[in-house]
DNA sequence: TTCTGCATTCGGTCTGACCAACTGCTGTAT
DNA sequence: ATACAGCAGTTGGTCAGACCGAATGCAGAA
């Protein structure tokens, strides 16, 4: 293991400081752009100083201001649409699952880890699902699923559907830092999840489902966790048997 | 609950793309970059051409180079370090628990379902602690609330200790997913964690603590569980009896 | 061989300029 | 009075070229 210590970044101001070695201008500017956010108490929408504007203020180059703007993009803290300005973003789930995608993906952990996590959130979550779901959250989820067992064939849609089935169960649990957290880990196992369905959703996938679905839907928390664990329990031996394709990574066709 | 359908970042390639508006032309640089490094199997540490060969190659400004490398120094993937030139970096912990730092932090969702998540989290890694813990991580845990129990007094140091106690508990379990997660969901409560402390470690938090090294020493998974079950009870329901300051939000003292 | 030192490379910042997208005002036509 | 076309100002996006200080590496001196 190679952490320790520090590195926890404890939240409390000055988010931008590199590591070691004094921070640039960009870095203060973002920081300084970051406090006139908090400190006026900027929602999600209101609109910042522009750049020349910003540059003045804190008397750096707009050169630096915008350097400072695409850290700030880049953590989704800000948006910015050309033409008009710069606006305060909403700091949503995207961002974390991104950066937590972008971890998973760097080969540090290794399935088995992942999986013990998921397997946790999951089953816990499909447990508090059966609980608090309502009859809007069962009839959601009973269309997707219903949806995807027509979808034999299909990998692409059935992968999609796959995924929303699971984050749909998390949303039921009406606490949306579930969702969060599932889409995070989860992201990192969508690959399997398509291989895993392979030429279409397999039948017993489907079962699987049906029975989570059930129980969720007879409000019974702990038939739920049960059949939830089979469920990713299954998958996770079916991809210990595979022949280890330790989910190349491919770069996607970028715009350009 | 705003979230729905998409915004799942599925993680396979093109990350930078703006969420409608077609992307820039750094947008382009960074998944340029990006797809360098992956192409290439750069590893961390690795050093990548520099900014004004990298304009030449894609043919851009070096601006342009500069605001791409900004967002992927945001990000996390790669670092700087003036004079000598950009290299691969690693996605650690620290940038996950940064962005769900910042998300926790906008303030979507209330203590009571970052505490649910929390408690989850914390007695299951508990749990899982007291299962596997070698005898230095029992050692490590051992000092480190040794220590916090002579700081009776120091509220700075006590809350240090305080979190590094639990992230210990984490480390324990051998899996640093987990490690992250707390750091991620944990940072947003520090606050809590030095106010809960207020002049010092109080008797019933070290008690506690020590309960739950005890257990975790006599690799008692259940009695862990429960002896962090009650902890983490213990601080929520003092904060529930708090008159709700909602962790004002201070900017932190930058640099400057 | 080792150490000193300078030329080179590399990131950090600034200035100033131009383009394209967007906003808002204005004056005209209805 | 209202609605719309159109211009002008604002704002971000990109470029060019320049200078600084820090890091690197090689060459010549000890």
């Amino acid at each position: 293991m190679t952490y320790d210590e520090g590195a926890m970044s404890s939240g409390q101001g000055a988010f931008f400081e590199r590591l070691v070695r004094e921070p640039t201008l960009s870095d203060k500017a973002a920081n300084m752009i970051l406090e006139t956010i908090l400190s006026r108490r900027l929602t999600v929408g209101d609109r910042l100083p522009s750049e020349r504007e910003l540059g003045e203020q804190f008397g750096v180059s707009r050169t630096v201001v915008r350097e400072a703007v695409r850290a700030l993009v880049a953590k989704r803290v800000i948006e910015v649409r050309s033409g008009s300005g710069l606006r305060v973003a909403a700091v949503d789930a995207a961002a974390v699952s991104e950066s937590m995608s972008l971890y998973l993906r760097s080969g540090t952990l290794d399935f088995e880890k992942v999986h013990e996590v998921r397997r946790l959130l999951e089953v816990h979550i499909a447990g508090l699902a059966a609980e608090r779901a309502g009859d809007e959250d069962v009839e959601r989820l009973a269309q997707v699923h219903k949806r995807m067992v027509r979808e034999v064939g299909d990998i692409e849609a059935a992968a999609r559907d796959d995924l929303k089935f699971h984050r749909m169960i998390a949303r039921a649990t009406g606490n949306e830092l579930y969702l969060v957290l599932m889409d995070s880990i989860g992201s990192s196992l969508v690959d399997i999840r398509r291989e895993n369905l392979g030429s279409g959703p397999t039948p017993s996938t489907l079962e699987q489902h049906a029975r989570i679905l059930d129980r969720i839907r007879a409000h019974d928390p702990d038939g739920a966790e049960e059949a939830m664990a089979d469920h990713i329990e299954g998958v996770a031996s079916w991809w210990r048997k595979q022949p280890q394709p330790l989910h190349e990574q491919r770069p996607g066709g970028a715009s350009a």
